[in-house]
DNA sequence: CAATTTCCTTGACTTAAGTCAAATCTAGTT
DNA sequence: AACTAGATTTGACTTAAGTCAAGGAAATTG
């Protein structure tokens, strides 16, 4: 851990969370961070449990879900490399809203949340930047709310796929990063009804699929999906 | 505006955002702060339009919530006074994600974006308490989400039923604060659906409903609804 | 590379919830 | 108290999406 810590601080650097520090004060984080690793498929935490810190992650990927009594899951959101998750329940020291899963082997920093408040209170900066992530995420989640309630799946699908021509630099040929099962769960619904809105989509002209590749053929009509309006 | 400030400054220290700050520091917010009216069912700002700032309610009813294309409405949630709203747009100077109308005539007090963003980087104490408000929003949504996507209409509508019930000092009569098609927006359904599922919980003896009271007979089954379990 | 597991798709069926339209009911206002 | 605008309920119908079950595709692993 000791040796180690010299990668870390850059790393941490970089981070939303950690930018703007200076390095001693990325020394001090770099002093309470634990480190702790995941093997695919493992719980970090589970919904309801009480929480004692947060995580960043070094390397991997990590789901942040719930789950019904039926055993449907809806996936919040899907970190990665750079990412931190549970800042919300070590601010406020409630229980875990959601669970966690590790999607790869993953590597995390842990941060305890007594010495993460005791940060917070002497670092304006931290507190401003931990202000940025809370708002990201609330826009998010107001985001995921709108389509959850207001948009049918077809719709929804359309929003994922046109967000994520955006994030691969506009190209009409997308990769999916996930399943489809996960991607069914990403979008409030069940890989049957995923898989036939792909179908629905693809003869209609809107998309050709090859396994996880999918080409937009038809921006302007996805769009109008995506933006609710029924043609 | 300047007589009207002494009633201000009692009310801003109550508040959860201002709360904890100094009798100078409220008298600088106060300075800050513009008042406006707005009539029953008057529009405040509307969803995507560009945000300059955010609202504290002096007296009133404000509805935030979405549309969609074909419109249903969604109600995010109802502030009432002392509540506060369009913090996260105010903060990161993105589009408001939802509209805001006044459910009733409605006084509120107006902080002008750049003033509240330079009152943020001086006051580490409100920085910290705009924190605390975003984490109750994002555990706000999170259940929201938890709700829309992975209960029926039936669970949520016993969710709010309990909720309100411990609200009100766990009386088993509780009363509907809102109409119930504004109920129908919140729970992410419409009237004539909420309508069957009231008549439905009825008729299966969990409640009894007279107008807007209604009588929790079975705490416990509604509890079982509520939490998703499916009996 | 065979094997096993997980993922994906498809079909037949069920169901929760939305739509449309009309009849009541209610509360606030003149 | 009559009037009016909303709010609520009800009925008949449609539909999106979930369930269950089975077959095929793809990917991981020994």
């Amino acid at each position: 851990m000791v040796q180690e810590s010299q990668n870390w601080q850059q790393f941490l650097a970089q981070t939303q969370l950690f930018q703007g520090l200076s390095r001693q004060e990325i020394q001090v984080i770099t002093q309470i961070a634990v480190a702790k690793t995941f093997f695919k498929g493992e719980n970090i935490f589970w919904e309801g449990e009480p929480c004692d810190g947060f995580y960043l992650i070094k390397k991997g990927k990590v789901k942040i879900f719930q789950l019904s009594s039926l055993g449907k899951e809806q996936i919040l959101h899907i970190f990665e490399r750079g990412g931190h998750f549970a800042e919300v329940s070590a601010f406020d020291g409630k229980c875990f809203p959601a669970s966690a899963i590790a999607m790869t082997r993953t590597e995390l920093l842990f941060f305890p949340r007594a010495a993460f408040l005791r940060l917070l209170e002497k670092h304006p900066t931290l507190a401003i930047n931990l202000l940025a992530i809370f708002a990201r995420h609330l826009r998010r989640f107001a985001r995921l709310v709108e389509d959850l309630s207001l948009k049918e799946v077809p719709g929804r699908l359309a929003v994922y796929l046109l967000d994520l021509r955006e994030r691969n630099g506009n190209l009409d040929l997308v990769k999916l990063d996930i399943t489809k099962s996960q991607l069914a769960a990403l979008l409030g619904t069940i890989p049957e009804t995923l898989s036939r809105v792909f179908y629905k989509l693809s003869s209609d002209g809107l998309i050709t699929i090859h396994g996880s590749e999918i080409q937009l053929l038809d921006l302007e009509r996805l769009t109008v999906l995506a933006t609710g309006k029924k043609f």
